[in-house]
DNA sequence: TGCGCGTATATTGTATACAGTATATAAAAT
DNA sequence: ATTTTATATACTGTATACAATATACGCGCA
């Protein structure tokens, strides 16, 4: 019986706590692709037994995030070149979907909160605050995904996202003239799609967006490969 | 560095066989929608500890079949209406994708191991032994799949296709004069769709065969809430 | 020197023991 | 009688102990 008072947050389970923190450190580079995990290593590192980290390493190689190699170890993955291109090919189904789910059902409101979302992704990058400038594209694609009101969908598409945020940190290490305003323009494309209830045009953009991107991501995996 | 010689099977892990046990339970409907489960019970019907059989719960949750009551114990999952709807719009979804990988690319002997399949089914039905006949039906929508050569996908249909086998149990249960033998016209359809590589005619087809299928398993589902 | 073989070691897989939490039951208080 | 409070119970959540497995290393041997 939530009341709005006494917001109490359910203290989340030791294994959710793990997921996170390794998810983060995976996404953010500080586990690299390739990396050697043992369950004795985070049993250290994070002071609390193995039964709830491994069943967080089942989690997460079940997202695609690490690979377990039986009675051996467990490894951050390695994203081939195709890995990406099937990545974001399924990213674009799911964000189609989506389109086709919610184009005719955007409200005033949530135009608003997506033109919202741009202006706070610009001054995120005049801030040179490039981890804000990541959550608030990530955001602004999972709006979109939540507005559709299809939990299977969504969780589809969280799951590939973290596939797709553990490749972009490849990417911002071997492109570094990247141009971050891309993202802007890609964005108020989508909006304005969506304003116009044109889903060929969206599905049009989705497709070419992540093709763009994901080639971006190839080139950075391959440059990694050495 | 297998060559077809002692096909050495690498014994599966207790937990893998524990997801197995109760995936079946519940497709086969020997577990109810809505039936409490705890660690216990299964330990006990098992004859192994509760370690691995936390962690195949922790999967099957994640598939869908299960739901976590924290503290409390895991339920087998009650499928709302809308649940089947969500559930079978996804299917459509990624089929039509595993359509526009693979529409172009299905060899004769492919189109063979289709018209084969469905001949199987023939005799399945026949034989009036049903549980092959879904078997066979889902190897035929699930080597469509494979062909696609897309992991990413393969594995997020196999989880949706684990909840449908779940209510196709209370179609059956529900719809007692259920006509098996539409299914092997669709197959028909679908395999005279790809065939002539309509991509457009193969998705109308997919559209048309999962409402159909969905619609009676929303009627199914309500009426197994008494 | 190079190869097969056994043993050591590191690490996961499984079992059990202990701690924490939610619900149900019954007693106490108003 | 109804509500509150205390306590018991039945679980899950976590920690630890033990077993099984895969690799690495070193030794004997050709």
């Amino acid at each position: 019986m939530s009341n709005g008072f006494l917001p109490i947050t359910r203290p989340t389970s030791l294994s959710e706590q793990v997921v996170e923190q390794v998810r983060t450190a995976i996404i953010e580079g500080r586990l690299k692709h390739g990396d050697r995990i043992t369950e004795a290593m985070l049993t250290e590192m994070l002071g609390i037994s193995r039964t709830p980290i491994r069943e967080a390493l089942i989690l997460l190689a079940r997202e695609g995030l690490i690979v377990n190699a039986p009675n051996r170890a467990t490894f951050v993955r390695v994203f081939s070149a195709s890995d990406v291109e099937q990545i974001f090919s399924f990213r674009t189904t799911l964000e189609n979907f989506a389109g086709e789910l919610t184009i005719g059902k955007l409200s005033p409101m949530d135009i608003d909160w997506l033109h919202a979302s741009i202006e706070k992704q610009r001054a995120a990058l005049h801030a040179d605050d490039f981890k804000a400038v990541r959550s608030v594209d990530m955001a602004f694609h999972e709006y979109l995904v939540v507005r559709s009101d299809h939990p299977i969908l969504l969780r589809a598409w969280r799951e590939i996202v973290a596939q797709i945020a553990a490749v972009l940190y490849l990417r911002a290490e071997a492109i570094h003239d990247y141009d971050e305003y891309q993202s802007l323009r890609d964005h108020a494309a989508i909006v304005e799609a969506y304003q116009s209830r044109d889903l060929a045009h969206l599905k049009m953009l989705n497709e070419q967006i992540n093709q763009r991107v994901a080639a971006e991501c190839v080139r950075a995996v391959e440059s990694a490969r050495r």
